[in-house]
DNA sequence: TACTCGTGGGC
DNA sequence: TGCCCAAGAGT
């Protein structure tokens, strides 16, 4: 294949066809940083508010190496994959405190910041500083899955490494940057998963798929694991005073560190045998959080909520305290303006802001 | 390697 | 409606 004429065939489609991004707009390595942690398993028409609000908020590395953690991830409420946001705090001060605030342009200095992996490493020193290197990500894969008719699970180690050599080999010295960009850009709007507009694409001559017919088999793809289903009975419980019980979830795992209402995990012989109406075995486990049955509970309304890997099958009440009950960390009493403040999972929104527009106070 | 880690949109 | 997926990284 001519080299040359590939990249540019896709660079100057790329540079007609490329839509106003705002982190497109921006020079500044940092802003191309933060857009390329948010884009991880992100779509860009969910990042762009995010983003314009989070660099408002935070417009430098020295900004961001200041704030507060719980504000930063507050600032990311909702986007999900929250370690990313927790990483990129950490790998911010690094960049403060060991490199002066400037990013590293070396691959080994910045692969070795917090959240930063060999996509990420690519993709900013390309774009922001050029350097020619590869970054690879979903979209890559499969165009060039495609192009090249590779074979093999493109989710394997194996086909990373050779699509990010065919790259390497492909990469225009003079304008890595937005090769990079192209690429994913194609895969984004042409080359797209199910149904390839094949007859818009810039690269349609190169394409080996294309030239078999084979562009809606490839890429070969490993069939996922199920979903592991989990029933839980969540519990919004009021003071006296009208507080509310949040807590915080623990440090590792899902939604780690981020605030919830409680909620307990039913067996799967107690979920199967209760029913969501049945309030006195949910009393029991109203007990497990607070320590005593509960007079009088009500049920709002279920709730599934999907994680990439769990189901969450979801029963929510509502009950009032005792006068004066006391519960120890990870237990907090919060009033609903101060709940605000706090960081939780999208479900938990939703659940407070449903019992919000209900208006809890005025069921009974 | 395989699994974990969120969320919302599209068909 | 259920399923797939979207600019990945950590373990």
């Amino acid at each position: 294949m001519a080299k040359q004429e590939f990249a540019s065939a896709l660079v100057q489609w790329y540079r007609t066809v490329q839509r106003d991004l705002p982190w497109r707009r921006s020079k500044d390595p940092y802003a191309i940083w933060v857009s390329e942690v948010m884009l991880q398993q992100t779509r860009v028409e969910t990042v762009v508010p995010y983003f314009e609000r989070f660099i408002t908020r935070y417009p430098s590395i020295d900004a961001l190496a200041a704030a507060d953690e719980q504000e930063v991830v507050k600032n990311w409420e909702g986007l999900g994959y929250y370690s990313r946001v927790r990483n990129l705090h950490l790998a911010v001060k690094e960049v403060a405190s060991k490199y002066g605030g400037e990013i590293p342009r070396s691959y080994e200095q910045m692969r070795a910041l917090p959240g930063v992996g060999p996509y990420t490493v690519g993709a900013v020193l390309s774009i922001a500083y050029g350097v020619p290197l590869p970054a690879v990500d979903g979209n890559v894969l499969r165009v060039m899955a495609r192009v090249f008719a590779l074979e093999e699970d493109v989710a394997s180690a194996r086909t990373r490494t050779r699509v990010e050599a065919i790259v390497t080999e492909l990469i225009p010295r003079d304008c890595p940057g937005d090769f990079n960009q192209a690429l994913m850009e194609l895969g984004a709007r042409i080359c797209v998963p199910r149904t390839p507009k094949c007859v818009e694409c810039p690269l349609t001559i190169y394409c080996k798929a294309r030239a078999t017919g084979r562009q809606n088999e490839l890429p070969y793809k490993k069939g996922k694991k199920p979903q592991r289903i989990e029933e839980r009975a969540v519990f919004l419980i009021e003071s006296q005073s009208g507080e509310f019980l949040i807590r915080k979830r623990p440090q590792q795992g899902l939604l780690a560190n981020l605030w919830e209402f409680p909620h307990v995990l039913m067996s799967s012989a107690v979920a199967l045998e209760v029913d969501a109406s049945d309030l006195r075995q949910i009393g029991m486990l109203a007990r497990e959080i607070v320590g005593y049955v509960p007079q009088e509970i009500t049920f709002i309304r279920k709730y599934v909520h999907l994680f990439s890997h769990v189901i969450w099958n979801l029963s929510l009440y509502v009950f009032k305290a005792t006068e004066g009950l006391v519960l120890e960390a990870p237990y907090q009493w919060v009033s609903a303006e101060q709940r605000e403040r706090y960081t939780f999972g999208q479900v938990f929104n939703k659940m407070w802001m449903d019992v919000k527009v209900e208006g809890m106070s005025e069921r009974r």
